[in-house]
DNA sequence: AGATTGCTTTTTGCATACGAAAGTCTGTAT
DNA sequence: ATACAGACTTTCGTATGCAAAAAGCAATCT
């Protein structure tokens, strides 16, 4: 019977921007929600970007960051309490989150944290380096002196966040120099695309926290000089290479952790 | 003012199973609504699949075989009460056709069917190619005699339609055969992916109503060769020459039909 | 004539309500 | 003590209702 407006299994302060909104007395609720919701993301748009996007967000970090764990059943009311909003829009948020993978939607019994084996994870490990690779020849194609000019700055960046030991400056650069390529590929399709499949591998992967050290760093900047030079093979050859090593690495890293 | 409960800008006979549901009195709407739409591809499942399951799939196939336009404006109630149902069933619907991009949902305006560019068609197609060329390589590797068994029956299907100048049916054959060694990759992730990217490929590309001859499928006979003796690097080497000639062969197609 | 403003109509977005299905618990019979 | 039946509870799925945004339209002003 949904005792007070609390969500359940959430710790008290969840990580949302303003969780719990009271709705008070007779105002209008769908505006008072809008506004505490819609922070970053939405409020670039010209027209107010609808309440279910804001929805969105919130429980996509919530599971990314999770808050919510795999396997956990999603009770509409309470996420709905929680967020301060009505059931609908929560109800089309799931809906979207089903269709990218993220939670489950079982019909007559709601919806679930989708739990990734580890089958899973590696085929999306997979497809992603597939995707990378060709955007790397892409990339090649298309990157002007600008480009790589901004690339040979991300690499420097992810040098010395490495020399600095700086762990999340270092994941943080890697995936800055990734994208940066995928969008240098000129394939928009192709670039949203990976960003959707590499968001899930780094959730699926996250618990590892895993970084491959100098040698990462090292194929990078081979990669970044065939780019340079324009040799779609080659960039695309190494990439390929780079990314396999990477998935290497996970599954000895998953391994060795699993043995323990 | 909805005048009848017709669909204003569907012909009068459109092409879904039991449209215009009437809802005679008092009965169960829900049920009646369910009984009509869920036909073959909701019948198998043992708990009844929901109405926007149902929904959904009625959309998009009013979308892919055009009785839907590109561009069209989707108005809720219309799409409603032509199937039958309430709004609500129909927005879960679009939302997911959405994130699928067959709509675009522009905020406080609703959805309009989505018009691809050429840029964007030929973005799908090349994604889709390197993940063909890549099923290709993994299937080379799982293949079992049986399954290049399948793989030959699916092509002689192939040459016998061709033989018989039955367009329709070379088209079906052609996606069999494709559509199997995705799933012999064994990387049911890949799979679903190139499914998805290949049913909005046809789609765009269906008016050009375009089919290569016997050259593909004597490369088709390459492919299963290499499968067949286990040789991934030839197998995903000559698959993404195949699917290449086939997106020139579209290009070319294309151009001529614009200039004239 | 063309632009502009204010009103009306249409349509969306969200909230609420209700019936139905799945899950849970309790009591009884064996 | 355990297994089964039935009522009870919870939660979903869909329908309906209502406020606000957008689109259309007409009268007015320049």
């Amino acid at each position: 019977m949904l005792m007070s407006g609390h969500f359940r299994h959430l710790p008290e302060e969840a990580t949302v921007s303003q969780p719990n909104v009271p709705l008070i007395g007779a105002g209008n609720p769908r505006r008072a929600a809008r506004e505490s919701l819609s922070s970053a993301a939405a409020r670039k748009v010209e027209r107010p970007a609808p309440l279910r996007q804001a929805v969105y967000e919130a429980l996509l970090d919530l599971i990314v960051n999770r808050t919510l764990k795999p396997g956990q059943h999603l009770v509409e009311i309470e996420l709905a309490e929680h967020l301060g909003v009505s059931r609908q829009p929560v109800r089309e948020a799931l809906q979207r989150l089903q269709t990218e993978g993220w939670v489950d939607l079982r019909p007559a019994q709601g919806a679930f944290v989708h739990t990734p084996t580890d089958e899973e994870a590696d085929q999306l490990l997979s497809v992603r380096n597939v995707l990378e690779t060709y955007s790397a020849k892409l990339a090649a194609q298309h990157a002007t002196p600008e480009d790589v000019e901004q690339l040979e700055k991300l690499q420097n960046e992810g040098v010395a966040a490495l020399k600095a030991k700086d762990v999340e400056r270092v994941v943080a650069a890697n995936a800055a120099l990734h994208t940066f390529i995928t969008q240098l590929s000129g394939n928009t399709v192709l670039a949203e695309m990976i960003a959707t499949v590499d968001r899930r591998v780094r959730w699926y992967y996250a618990p590892l926290a895993l970084t491959r050290g100098k040698d990462a760093w090292n194929e990078h900047a081979d990669i970044i000089a065939a780019i340079n030079e324009g040799d779609a093979e080659r960039a695309s050859l190494l990439m390929g290479r780079h990314t396999e090593r990477t998935r290497t690495a996970y599954h000895e890293h998953r391994d060795a952790s699993q043995s323990k």
